[in-house]
DNA sequence: AGTATATTTGGCATAATAGCAAAATAAAAG
DNA sequence: CTTTTATTTTGCTATTATGCCAAATATACT
């Protein structure tokens, strides 16, 4: 495999990452309704402002939101909003990974 | 948030976590033009064959990937095509934060 | 049965993540 | 200018992820 492959890959996969978590993809799926201050996540999620904090970032850093200050809060929006797009073929997943594990159930594996 | 959809939402980011590594994302791009064996990823990827067998194992439990012994070997195919196509969004999102950059420097800062 | 090949699993070391609490910043309000 | 509000950063701890090596399994070959 030549080395731009790996860097090309390396980029793609960081972009995935960041919305491999829970709260991450919970920020992402509600800027899709449109732009949200920090404080809305911190009651949203229930975790602390400072890890809100950090999730945006490694958002931001994957280039998949921005930020913009307004007076005291800081609001965030989607900058590619494509994304979102991915949840069709996940639920597919996670639908077709069920219905698999029920068919091995009647075959007693 | 309700139960349901914290559940959910660790349901989808489990799956998208899952591609989030170089490794498997490149398992996954392979699969996309065939089935391969796990020799195959040793030699492209260029680690240990147990490394490859657990990453394996990663995108098989998102239910992204199928396996089937044939033989000494055993052979992993894409259970689900579709995740092939966050392709697209995945490099406008790098493309897009690439451009930002560029725009930056030139206002310096 | 005995050996070779392909893959998985267990054990372990190291690195990366996630979350909280407390401190630091920044802007607005009094 | 002091205080309040919103957010970020730092320090720290606990958990999880990654990768290698060696051992275990499974199948084919002799």
């Amino acid at each position: 495999m030549d080395e731009r492959r790996k860097t090309y890959l390396e980029a793609k996969s960081r972009v995935l990452k960041a919305l491999g978590h829970p709260t991450r993809l919970l920020i992402a799926e509600e800027l899709g309704r449109g732009e949200r201050c920090v404080c809305e996540f911190v009651d949203m999620a229930g975790v602390d402002y400072s890890t809100v904090s950090r999730h945006l970032n490694v958002l931001k850093q994957a280039g998949i939101i921005e930020d913009e200050k307004r007076g005291k809060q800081v609001f965030y929006s989607l900058r590619v909003p494509c994304v979102l797009s991915f949840m069709e073929c996940i639920e597919q997943v996670i639908r077709t990974g069920a219905e698999d594990r029920m068919k091995m159930i009647g075959q007693d594996q």
